[in-house]
DNA sequence: ATCCTTTTTCAGGAAGGAATGAAGAGATGG
DNA sequence: CCATCTCTTCATTCCTTCCTGAAAAAGGAT
């Protein structure tokens, strides 16, 4: 059983704790924000969460905010709480990509039954969308990097090549296999093109960008 | 490699030809039906098929109840193609056995990537080039030489110098077959220069050199 | 068997070329 | 406007190839 990974964000420290007693009862890996503001920092720097659970009325970030802001990046299922008060909201919601609604009061059954449907539909059981090897953490969902648990910055293209090196680790690919593995299919550019994003992702990767190996004559690999 | 058969179902042919040419590009194979009950036909008739890809709307037969059809018999892997409308039928899906959901628009490095993990996740093991003779490990899916299990570098030519030595091992090769082997087939240099290869070789090789063994007048022959 | 000649292979090195890395200028798209 | 992507150019590194001379193997003659 994967053990999940869920960030629960609200300012009420009684209703943070109820929610993760069942949810740490059901089996889950539960890491609490108090506002959105923390939340936002806790998603990015950490990374790694299968789901977010949050509050919509906050100080500082407010949910429906912070849902905008963690859709920028990454397609990691949210869940919102809502007092009943709150219901008219849901349309907004849904808009800003919240994936469920759960009007408070709640009951624990509800709520588990809630993530575990979601849980069950985003990840369909594996392949959790998270490549880690050589003190690389990638999370293709947040879209995150981390070396050695500090993030790093990485373009689109950087970040599709690295997490293509990474599903391929050990293996030699060839400037053209990593063209159609990472490129969009109609591209007949230049295969010069790779080397160039291999030594951008080398240099923003430091050290480790020694696990880039060039095989001479041949292309690149991936090596942990 | 591998040839998995995949089988599309759409109504739009314009669609099915995209996909069609992304996997066959891809090195799929890939068979066509214009709707569900036409899918249904194909997939219990002619059978065989290691993947389908449908769509949800359909005439005839939707994607879903295709879904419902092929899971009383078979465990096949379905992908769904969903336009953004739909999204909310998702768990639905789940439910009926899809494995996986594809949104429209989506980029075909996305329908290949999840059509490899499927595959992949689904079929398992595939053919790993890896030679093994004498003490020495070649993997050229990796591009890895070991010899006793340490690893050793070799360059582009000798690596492939000494995969065609291990594949044909045992067997007494002429200068002409190696350079036809091993070297582009307008290769019209020396022959000697399969000498010099082998040279070094050897000396990267330390001991294990001398499975390489000279046939005076004709040519080498790898003995392990 | 030993020696010599011829032929083939081996060893080292030099020349040339090909592949890669670094840096930067257009192009492109948000 | 800025970041990103792509392509070009130049410099560097590394590899391939070929050349020379030496060593080894084969065969014949003494």
């Amino acid at each position: 059983m994967n053990e999940h990974k869920i960030l629960v964000v609200d300012d009420e420290a009684r209703m943070r704790k109820l929610v993760k007693d069942f949810l740490v009862r059901a089996g889950y890996s539960v890491v609490e924000a108090a506002d959105g503001m923390e939340a936002c920092d806790l998603f990015f720097d950490t990374g790694g969460f299968d789901l977010v659970i949050t509050d919509v009325m906050m100080p500082k970030l407010d949910g429906w905010e912070l849902t905008r802001q963690i859709r920028e990046y990454s397609k990691v299922p949210i869940i919102m709480l809502t007092a009943k008060s709150e219901e008219h909201d849901e349309l907004n919601g849904f808009e800003l990509g919240v994936d469920e609604y759960i009007a408070k009061p709640f009951s624990p059954k509800i709520l588990v039954a809630r993530v575990e449907a979601i849980l069950r539909r985003a990840g369909g059981g594996e392949a959790t969308d998270v490549l880690e090897a050589g003190g690389i953490h990638l999370d293709k969902g947040a879209h995150i990097v981390q070396i050695d648990g500090a993030p790093i910055d990485l373009s689109f293209k950087e970040f599709e090549l690295l997490a293509y090196f990474m599903e391929n680790a050990g293996l030699a690919l060839s400037r053209e296999k990593i063209l159609n593995g990472v490129w969009d299919y109609d591209y007949f550019g230049d295969a010069r093109t790779v080397d160039t994003h291999v030594k951008k992702l080398r240099a923003k990767m430091g050290d480790k960008g020694d696990l880039i190996k060039t095989i001479w004559g041949m292309g690149y690999k991936f090596e942990p």
